[in-house]
DNA sequence: TAATTACTTTACTAAAAAGTACAGTATTTT
DNA sequence: AAAATACTGTACTTTTTAGTAAAGTAATTA
């Protein structure tokens, strides 16, 4: 299981938006900030800026800002931005082989674990915002003790 | 986010086996039941074997086989037979950029979330055993709604 | 012991994701 | 208005992952 580089990036540029108390940043200094390409960067704030995530101004005094306040954005909706979620329609449409449908369609006990773990991260990160990450006054507790897998 | 091919495949091939009694079955059985390739299924299985998570045995009457009854096998295990851990300390050396350490290196809030994917993760997939999920008796329950975020 | 079945290995091709190059348009400043 | 700064868009190259091909080795059976 991975995280993209869309999404490890994507998220980051917020996070160095959100430090500069929302923009503006121009893509020179984002791009040196995070210490990736020019070119590279224009692409990841062009996919957020798509998704309504960040808006643009150019030429001089230009740049890109987020469009609301580090405290109203909700991760999910920044990682839906740049990616899709772990368990999706598509999921099981790729994986059939060249079958019609994959071989477990029927009793898929499989598809259940992506849609939980999938449930299980939307809801952590539809649960935290763009400026707890900022600031990482988050704590994630004993969430995990909680947690437990039963039998039928 | 994503699962890849070799996980999900590999996974699927596990189930094969555990649904069989543990095999043995035979590479074209594989291959004809999952709807994948001779080769490809060749791939898969050589990598759950180096695991040593099955075996093989070679000549007419051959095939794979688990080494152990399905109920000993936990979904963790398999999974890092066939890929790696959503966060482990590769990760943070990905994402670097051109800069010799990542730009948030120093008070890396993004690193937190990616752990505590990954041990969520973990232990939901330590604690469900390659019998429970062929069988699909396992339940989830309501283990969501203990998982919160809250604010330090 | 030859034929058959089946795993093994290496090398290759194809597709997707990651990352780059470059020419273009808009805005501001001088 | 020209120069400078900065976003925009398309096309490209590179790397990784996915998937295939084919020749080889081992075991069994007739």
């Amino acid at each position: 299981m991975k995280v993209s580089a869309l999404e490890e990036y994507g998220l980051r540029c917020m996070l160095q938006l959100a430090r500069k108390n929302g923009g503006p940043m121009t893509l020179p200094e984002i791009s040196k900030a995070e210490g990736v390409s020019l070119s590279y960067a224009g692409k990841l704030l062009m996919i957020l800026k798509k998704a309504g995530l960040v808006k643009a101004v150019r030429g001089r005094q230009g740049g890109y800002a987020l469009v609301k306040p580090a405290e109203e954005y909700d991760l999910k909706e920044i990682f839906d931005a740049l990616g899709e979620p772990l368990y999706n329609p598509k999921h099981c449409r790729k994986f059939t082989g060249d079958l019609v449908k994959c071989a477990h369609s029927k009793d898929c006990t499989v598809r259940d674990i992506w849609k939980e773990f999938s449930k299980i991260i939307d809801g952590v990160l539809g649960n935290m915002t763009l400026a707890d990450v900022a600031s990482g006054s988050y704590d994630f507790g004993n969430m995990t003790s909680n947690i437990q897998v039963g039998i039928k």
